[in-house]
DNA sequence: ACTTTTCGAACAATCGATTGTTCAACTTAT
DNA sequence: ATAAGTTGAACAATCGATTGTTCGAAAAGT
């Protein structure tokens, strides 16, 4: 089906190197005469050839492929992580793979074996994991890998995220300085680092304010995650006036679990998140949000990557972005 | 860095052929003594060894691999499609490469190439381009590949999609039953086959009460489409009662417009949309849309897929979805 | 006329894994 | 003691492409 260099070899009466040196555009500079290379590239043509890859990855090692891995391609902040990697990379002459693990460390590690297997050039992950361990290793097998979003400590490759504690800050300021002081941050996975900083921006600006005992509850980045929690929430005298949800996914539950109770924003409670979204602004309040930089952070994993599948130094391996607040209508001034 | 099977033979001092059939489970079959296996054993998993796929593949002819190729990532429908079929193929062994064409048939043909070259076992395809006869190229080398979203006249390849003329009808229907007769309908890529039914199940309903002239504008799935298109209509005398848009995407630009001129929905023109989104129930106006079966349409491409992969005949190679309609607050009845 | 260049292309090894065949060495049977 | 059988494992070809080396034959130089 598939002709190979041997097909049109044997068509031509020339040998496989012969083939194999005209089609690569080396014919002159090993001096196969014109008239053989006009037989090699009327036959690949008419064979309708096509270099097989794997080949071609056998002998030079390379499969110019980027594997991307994400906890979860549905979170929207993901798929635009994907979307942009996808994009990027496009062009570059690689090819991306991309996997999503569902948040599932297992799952994780299986894939980033198989990515080994598959002899990828390089590694993009958003990892689901508690700690970096599993990730040092694949850099120790020398194969080039930097961290997007989710990082750890102690971990010894590059990583590229949002300076969520600055973001978390800068929501926190937003809803101290419109004079709440009885806020519930809605939180994501507990053990991840973007949540863990989060949290820390969001007591420590609280304390800055003066205000001691902060209202954390949540545990994952869904929609049933923040629906949950805000039901629950909505149980407590007093309510809170304002909550600050971590993440596009869980704002979207809390405010299901807000209209299903008739509860307004901003009137009878402001809200903020973490991640933008292009329908924020058509919601029916627009949502005030701290927008994650997530072209950036992608344009510069390729680029940190490529420097290492060039064998190039880094001298910077650890980049925060800055976040930006999109100031909408959510958020109520008392 | 990585150990091969040569590294293991070395180690253990026995052959590489010795070394695979053990390291394949098939050690008690080809009689290698226990004390060998579990050396080898033993070496393998100091020597953290992963097969390489390149070589497998070589031998086998397979590489596990389904490509994925829509036309745009940035869409949360193919974004909802890319992450379903991620998560389908999960755990049957194959991964997912995706790429963006980025609605570019150069691209897409480029692509295409590249998974050709790269011997992954299918392809799964939402075509950019205005016919199918590259695909029928593919299907010609014996490739398995399968259409999905956006199909062709002679196409050879299955493909699934929504039933797009049902659709464009129930939403039109809709809009009719509540007393409205002046629709403008935005639409996406006119060529392509989901943009050429949705406007046939439009105009054939119109047609159907009696509404010979339809207003039929734009040229592209686009944001700015529907943002530039609505602009333009809000300069027409008299505006329409109703907008049909036949996209998430061009809802979206429609929004935009209507907002920045103070046009209210529904009170001043109804809006239904193709496309489902989570957010559209929490919009100053909850839309009202059509929502295509993703799930299923990824579920059945898959299926379908991997019964060509193992060469079964396929009874049922053309497969149109009911698509539903989600009933919001966005047509008023006039 | 004989040696040296140049030209045009083939040989053969290699990458990593798989697999049909072969082959010693040892055991058992005759 | 010799033939037959069993054990345990190695040999070698193969998949497709690349690349350093080699090798005839024709052309040029002496």
């Amino acid at each position: 089906m598939k002709a190979s260099l041997r097909d049109i070899s044997e068509r031509t009466g020339v040998s496989i190197t012969t083939v194999s040196r005209v089609l690569n555009d080396k014919g002159d500079e090993f001096r196969i005469s014109k008239e053989t290379q006009k037989k090699i590239f009327f036959t690949a043509k008419e064979l309708n050839y096509v270099p097989n890859q794997t080949g071609v990855n056998l002998q030079s090692g390379k499969t110019r492929t980027i594997a991307l891995i994400v906890p979860g391609l549905v979170n929207p902040f993901f798929a635009n992580v994907a979307s942009s990697i996808a994009t990027e990379i496009q062009g570059t002459g690689y090819n991306t793979l991309i996997t999503d693990s569902n948040e599932n460390i297992e799952i994780e590690k299986d894939e980033l074996k198989q990515m080994i297997s598959r002899n990828v050039d390089g590694i993009i992950i958003a990892s689901a994991g508690h700690d970096g361990s599993h990730i040092n290793k694949i850099d120790d097998m020398g194969i080039p890998i930097v961290c997007i979003d989710r990082y750890f400590d102690n971990l010894q490759v590059p990583f590229v995220a949002t300076d969520n504690f600055l973001g978390a800050e800068m929501a926190t300021d937003h809803l101290l300085k419109r004079g709440h002081n009885h806020i519930a941050c809605i939180q994501g996975a507990m053990h991840s680092m973007p949540n863990k900083i989060r949290i820390k921006g969001f007591e420590h600006t609280m304390n800055r304010y003066g205000i001691q005992d902060c209202t954390i509850t949540g545990s994952d980045f869904t929609v049933q995650n923040g629906y949950t929690e805000t039901l629950l929430l909505l149980q407590n005298k007093p309510f809170p006036t304002a909550i600050f949800t971590l993440s596009n996914t869980i704002a979207l539950g809390c405010m299901k679990a807000l209209k299903e109770n008739n509860v307004r924003v901003p009137e009878d409670v402001s809200l903020i998140t973490f991640d933008n979204h292009p329908y924020l602004d058509y919601l029916s309040t627009p949502l005030t949000c701290v927008a994650q930089p997530f072209q950036d952070i992608c344009r510069i994993a390729i680029r940190l990557l490529f420097s290492m599948i060039d064998k190039e130094d880094l001298t910077t391996k650890q980049v925060l972005l800055r976040p930006e607040i999109l100031v909408r209508n959510s958020v109520k001034r008392i």
